[in-house]
DNA sequence: CGAGCTGATGGTAGCGCTACCATAAATGAA
DNA sequence: TTCATTTATGGTAGCGCTACCATCAGCTCG
């Protein structure tokens, strides 16, 4: 009796017994069933059924020297955004063979390394990763990955491989645009950690107010201040926004240009905070001050006022990635390296100084909005 | 020449050829250091290094009958508990050779059963699930698992192995109580689409009434109304809660009865829409009317009036059931099978109808809380 | 001083699957 | 018919690692 280690389950030889036929035959059969005449199909399949066979992924991958394993890096599990994202990548995925493996690089450079190092041990079929400022060394490595990769959430001349996303820098701009249009004269910027996506979206700012001539170093807190409020000791380390930040920042923003009369936030977990401190303060939106987010998520339409924002298409990012990379799997001639899904400029009450939304429809839930398509989509 | 099918990449035979030693000994080195002498473990490390030597992950899980995936489920990505719970999760897996693999059931047991079936095939070291409600198929599974399970989020007396969470119904009463002792009566039960968890909350709620006497089936819409309102199509399938859900949710129950003076919101983002509903109607919280939700989220504390809420301790949750598998992994004892984390109730201004709190503190941010423990923790 | 033990190291035979050929049967072209 | 080509199936040798012995030096102990 030979000394088997095996831990009972049948195996893929167990079920070519049970069908009659060999193993590589029930091998061919459960990757791609038309390799295999139909006779011999409905076999392996009783044969499956009966024994209850579920193939081993680890043999499979050490065979193949390639795994099901899709790696997909975000900065943050916490923040919708991602969420978003994450849940059109698991939608694209589907019922595939193919597995998701995500890491949290928590917005740190070395963190990303190391998990794409760990990743590359399990030979993935693809990788998705967010953003375009990688490391020296984590570039290196998805350019050596030896699969696809595609690059999320914004955009680049010059991928390593694919990338799918929109122009932050163009979206802050035609929201900026959009506060100017509505009559704000003194538009702040507010933001709490700044990351290379939310630089994109104060050089558009900056650029919009610049060709406006409105535009003042004053009026906008970005990275400068935060080492400050950090070390008041009231938020974490954490790279995320909260409604507690919004507050604040804005509180401290005020203090220095008093005649601040809107703000553009980086998110709209800080166009939240602004709406509640200017609730607080009694200051009434947009009359006397307009706030605009960034991302529009669930709650900015149910604000009151409404909160206007620059609506982005995460789920269609993740979800988008996904099909490219199947196609790509699949061998499939795959279009351009570059993919604009666009973003949507949504106007709702908040900056609706001028009233022009007023009238268009019932004043009831939802709150009307105008949404301008914006990128090219 | 042998035809081989390598990709290249050094093996640990490469290794230990290299170092002059056999490969079992590269491998014990790198699995447990201390099983080699320190001569050999330094001439393997240099060897590693020179080659740059990265294990292949699938021969390793084929060879031991064992991954080092952990294999966690979870109903939603999307909302910010789990996203809680996963950063508890991560944090606790830290830089161990553990691998986390996520799996979104979004609230459906078949999907639940099918992803479940999809990790056995890594033989996972160990399993997260969320919940005490699987399907019996489901609850088959993780019993021949094989390997650590531990359940999370709720409690039970009867878990597969262990389960970590804490008491939905004890939550949701301490919660309706301190409802009751601010002054409410006609206290309305808010909520979305109805799990496990949300049906031990409402039995909470509902039994905090009736030992008061105040309890009236009018004031809840749980479950009962959704579907009508889903019929009218603003919301999609996914059953997670929006601030408008909140805002529509609220109005419905208050045309069925207009005399109501509080709502018990089954989560946070179904309150913030509560406290924007108000808001558009010009009621005042908490003088006319109080809002209290569950899992104090971020922009509770942000909002005007801060809302209060039984502030659930998810992170806490995520990295003890980490704690707890590896420990089990590591054949050490690990106490009890049911560990109940506990729950504060964060009473804030939203409820504050006696004036309580005022002159607690400055009325500046953060806005004063009054927190009590609950649960057995 | 040999039996028995311990601790470090190595050889070998798997783990369960698939790549790579070989083979046999069926088909088509000449 | 004959030979080339395609289609369906199988045998075998890995994939890179670890479990399971075996070995051997050093050491204790009766």
């Amino acid at each position: 009796m030979s000394k088997r280690r095996t831990d009972g389950r049948p195996t893929i030889a167990d079920v070519a017994a049970r069908a009659g036929v060999g193993s590589i035959t029930v091998s061919r059969a459960l990757r791609d069933a038309s390799l295999v005449s139909d006779v011999l199909r409905e076999k392996i399949d009783a044969a499956v059924r009966e024994l209850g066979y579920v193939p081993n992924l680890s043999a499979r991958a050490l065979a193949s020297t390639r795994s099901d394993v899709v790696g997909v890096l975000v900065p943050s599990l916490t923040q919708h955004i991602f969420a978003d994202v994450l849940r059109g990548i698991y939608d694209g995925i589907g019922k595939t063979r193919l597995n998701i493996q995500v890491g949290n690089t928590r917005y740190d450079l070395d963190e990303e390394d190391r998990l794409l190092a760990e990743l590359l041990r399990y030979k993935p079929a693809g990788l998705i990763v967010s953003g375009i400022d990688q490391s020296p060394a984590g570039r290196a490595m998805l350019e050596r990955a030896n699969c696809p990769v595609i690059q999320i959430m914004d955009l680049s001349d010059d991928p390593v491989n694919k990338i799918i996303g929109f122009s932050h820098h163009d979206a802050a701009k035609a929201m900026t645009q959009h506060l100017i249009e509505s009559g704000y004269r003194r538009i702040g910027f507010l933001s709490g950690w700044m990351n290379s996506r939310s630089k994109g979206r104060l050089s558009g700012y900056v650029e919009a107010l610049e060709e406006a001539g409105l535009f003042d170093p004053a009026l906008t807190n970005a990275a400068g201040d935060l080492g400050a409020l950090a070390a008041r000791g009231s938020w974490d380390k954490h790279q995320y926004s909260t409604p507690v930040m919004g507050r604040e920042l804005l509180a401290d923003l005020w203090r220095r240009a008093p005649d601040m009369d809107a703000v553009f936030c980086n998110n709209d977990v800080l166009a939240l905070g602004a709406l509640f401190e200017c609730h607080a303060r009694g200051i009434s939106v947009p009359g006397d001050f307009g706030i605009a987010g960034f991302n529009d998520e669930d709650f900015m339409e149910a604000a009151s006022p409404a909160l206007s924002s620059v609506r982005t298409h995460r789920w269609k990012v993740g979800h988008d990635a996904v099909v490219a990379l199947r196609r790509q799997l699949d061998g499939e001639p795959d279009g351009e390296r570059v993919v604009d899904v666009g973003f949507d400029i949504v106007k709702r009450a908040s900056t609706d100084r001028l009233g022009l939304l007023s009238g268009m429809g019932e004043a009831d839930i939802p709150q009307p909005a105008a949404v301008v398509g914006g990128g090219t989509v």
